[in-house]
DNA sequence: GGTAGACCTGGACGC
DNA sequence: GCGTCCAGGTCTACC
């Protein structure tokens, strides 16, 4: 086992950024409550699985990691960590407004504002389309279906003391190419991904060809409206979903307006009764820039 | 630019 | 056990 501290810029709450929203509960990641711990696999680009723990430490992050690993997939686990949870991510100027509305003081109170993120841009668009148009129970179980059928498995047997936090389906998420190499009927009738299976495969292989870099998206300097472009010429990923990736990418100009959020926003200002996209939008639009952050976290009636 | 209808799955419900 | 209805975003065709 390998275990090392990393750095986080402070304020950080590693609880809050795991609780950010609910990719905690899909395949391959597990979290255990009592321990605040985070378990996830994941693949290096050397093909090794690994199996991640993580909690909080002074001033950032503690890591342990099976099986040993190389100084560069040490390096590379050090990068992917980083990107997960957002170590980097500074909030000073939200904050400086966020403490002035009761609503968002908690955010500045419990470090709110990290979001949970994948080690791929790729999986992390993958998760989102699976989320789409289907209940929450669907989309852990469409997640865990490629990942059985798909995922590189883990090499060697566990420790006693990462066995609770290694996903039991003991697999990284599967790559673009193993996804490429797959069809839309296996896709269809194994995996039950439905309608969406076509949008997955046309995604995986659009990547493992080289056709569309996703990753180069992750640290961008595009203007949002282009990279927003970009992400809705993926197929199946439409206004709700850009809106998630964009928040997932640190870009918070746009608010993920699905059934739950017209719910809510009737309920905080319209006295429950039916509201559309619009009202959404004019409910945080003084935020500006930071809109789609006040409206994720923000303190709701119920 | 706006809108209707189709796309799928699984759970709830009625019979 | 079977059939029907419903929730959940996005796409395409059409206006």
């Amino acid at each position: 086992m390998i275990e090392f501290h990393l750095p986080a810029r402070q304020p950080f709450s590693f609880y809050s950024a795991v609780r950010s929203h609910g990719w905690y509960q899909l395949a391959p990641f597990i979290w255990d409550e009592p321990r605040r711990e985070l378990g996830y696999l994941t693949r290096l680009s050397s093909g090794k699985v690994v199996v991640l723990r993580l909690r909080q430490a002074p001033g950032g992050v503690y890591l342990a990691a099976l099986p040993e690993l190389t100084v560069q997939e040490r390096d590379e686990l050090s990068g992917v960590v980083d990107w997960m949870l957002g170590l980097q991510m500074d909030f000073s100027a939200f904050y400086a407004l966020a403490a002035q509305e009761p609503k968002l003081r908690h955010m500045v109170e419990r470090s709110l504002g990290r979001v949970l993120r994948s080690p791929t841009l790729f999986e992390d668009v993958v998760r989102t389309i699976l989320t789409t148009n289907t209940l929450w129970a669907a989309t852990k179980r469409m997640t865990a279906a490629l990942i059985e059928q798909f995922g590189d498995p883990l090499a060697e047997e566990l420790p006693a003391e990462f066995e609770h936090l290694a996903h039991p389906l003991r697999r990284a998420f599967p790559t673009p190419q193993r996804l490429a190499e797959s069809d839309e009927q296996t896709l269809r009738s194994q995996t039950r991904l439905g309608y969406r299976a076509p949008y997955i495969l046309g995604l995986a292989r659009a990547v493992a060809s080289g056709e569309l870099d996703l990753e180069a998206l992750k640290n961008s300097h595009l203007p949002t409206p282009e990279l927003r472009k970009r992400l809705l010429a993926i197929k199946g990923v439409g206004g709700y979903a850009v809106a998630v990736l964009l928040m997932i990418l640190g870009r918070y100009d746009s608010i993920p307006v699905d059934s739950w959020a017209l719910k809510s926003v009737s309920n905080e200002w319209y006295d429950g009764q039916p509201v559309g996209k619009a009202e959404v939008k004019a409910a945080f639009a003084q935020w500006g820039e930071w809109q789609g952050l006040a409206y994720w976290f923000w303190d709701w009636k119920e």
